[in-house]
DNA sequence: GTCACGGTCACGCGGCGTAACCGTCT
DNA sequence: GAGACGGTTACGCCGCGTGACCGTGA
């Protein structure tokens, strides 16, 4: 009958010795006697229990609960479902870093300035973009949109944008208190100018950018409070009223 | 001039309260002001800052190394090269996770048994033919061969396996005293004869899988010494004194 | 007696979450 | 005086690595 002290074992399958006696302490893997002395006596039952082990650990699944999964044999193949689910997520995020670390690469070693700063914004140009892509942004916007929208958001500074978010909520609450009155009315016009200014102020130069984005406001597309974009506190009747006092007035 | 307790840094970053607090302890961001009563007070530095520091991490940069990069800007390309060979090395080892738990998916879905122990086999055998894959033995056998010599070693039992490695070496000994004597005298036809014994009580009835693995021994394909494979202690020479005393007793 | 191997604490790391307890008042 | 917000400890989690210190003798 063939058995094996703690070292013995560790060195035919690789695992240490302290994560031998870790698992034991866990109650994950009790070799089968213990002697007198206190010595872990492991037979060949438990080296095949610990070869699962490690596989499952292969696949990032905790201790704890490859312990359970090994007790109650219940449901294991929900359990894989689970844990390939976790697996292809880290797997979606890894394989963006790579991307954005390649581009980075990529971009510096053409040009010959190693300026940290610029890598820097590289680096946050792209971080951006990939957060911008999984969110309504990037469902709303094409590629190059995208690209442009990054660009507008780093050309201003932080206490601009601030500024720029207030002045939002400020003639958006103005004119949600109007809602009920005629968009054609001179509190329409007034109220739409303002609004045409604050809109030209960043997307001016931008045309396409801005129709893309005014299209999706209309059509309730654009999430309502989102707190990182306080421009997105706009419902869709909102932007049909002004929608109206603008275009009657002359061109959009 | 924009100010944001941490509060409201957190709500503006999503980076919660506690994580300031930390880097702030690693000195990793620290607020540019710090009020009478202790309020950490920061500015629109710090939250650029702290944007380059979130993207960092997305890379799966330690904050210590997150530290030193901002710090001195050295050279930090060669840290994004390191760092990316990180990436990719994780991005493998999931990728192989990923797979191995697809194909036992897969395999488990179109039989009707869920057999527990039939899926741990699964596992089982998947990962030992990746980590073999990786190592001299993928290297010398074609995929199908490996197949095979994955369910020879699940064939039998560990107390066989220990067994036979043993006797192994216990021949591999008697041999290498022999290896300057003539393969043909009575002493090489008696250790060939054994030695073939030994062979075949496993490659027997694979005999594809026996003759390349033994023109890798005769080529050096294999390291000596390797102790997950004692059979590997086997040199050129003795390999080819023992083909050598085989071939001319009749066939091989 | 020494060496090699066995044992049991117990702290350390990384990046915070989560109380607990206390002072301030943007 | 109460509540929202600020602060500072300090322990917990995960999977062991790495001693330190001590007993055994497969």
């Amino acid at each position: 009958m063939a058995t094996w002290y703690v070292n013995d074992l560790s060195k035919l399958t690789h695992v240490s010795v302290r994560a031998l006696h870790h698992y034991d302490a866990l109650g994950l893997l009790k070799p089968s006697v213990r002697l007198a002395n206190g010595y872990r006596v492991y037979n060949w039952d438990d080296v095949l229990k610990l070869q699962q082990i490690v596989a499952l650990k292969s696949f990032g699944f905790k201790l704890s609960t490859i312990r359970t999964m090994m007790k109650e044999q219940g449901n294991l193949l929900e359990q894989l479902k689970i844990q390939q689910k976790f697996v292809r997520q880290q797997l979606a995020s890894l394989q963006e870093a790579d991307q954005i670390l390649t581009k980075v690469l990529r971009n510096t070693r053409t040009s010959t300035a190693v300026d940290p700063s610029t890598i820097f914004n590289l680096l946050e140009v792209y971080y951006m973009t990939k957060r911008l892509e999984k969110s309504w942004v990037g469902k709303i916007l094409t590629p190059q949109q995208l690209d442009e929208f990054v660009q507008l958001e780093k050309k201003f500074t932080m206490p601009e944008h601030i500024n720029y978010g207030k002045r939002w909520a400020v003639l958006i609450a103005k004119v949600r208190q109007h809602l009920h009155e005629d968009p054609q009315s001179a509190i329409g016009k007034q109220l739409s100018t303002e609004w045409m200014e604050l809109v030209n102020e960043w997307y001016g130069d931008k045309p396409a950018l801005k129709n893309a984005l005014w299209k999706a406001f209309k059509e309730g597309k654009i999430p309502t409070k989102d707190n990182d974009f306080p421009i997105a506190d706009i419902s869709p009747e909102m932007a049909k009223w002004i929608d109206a006092a603008v275009t009657t007035k002359g061109k959009k």
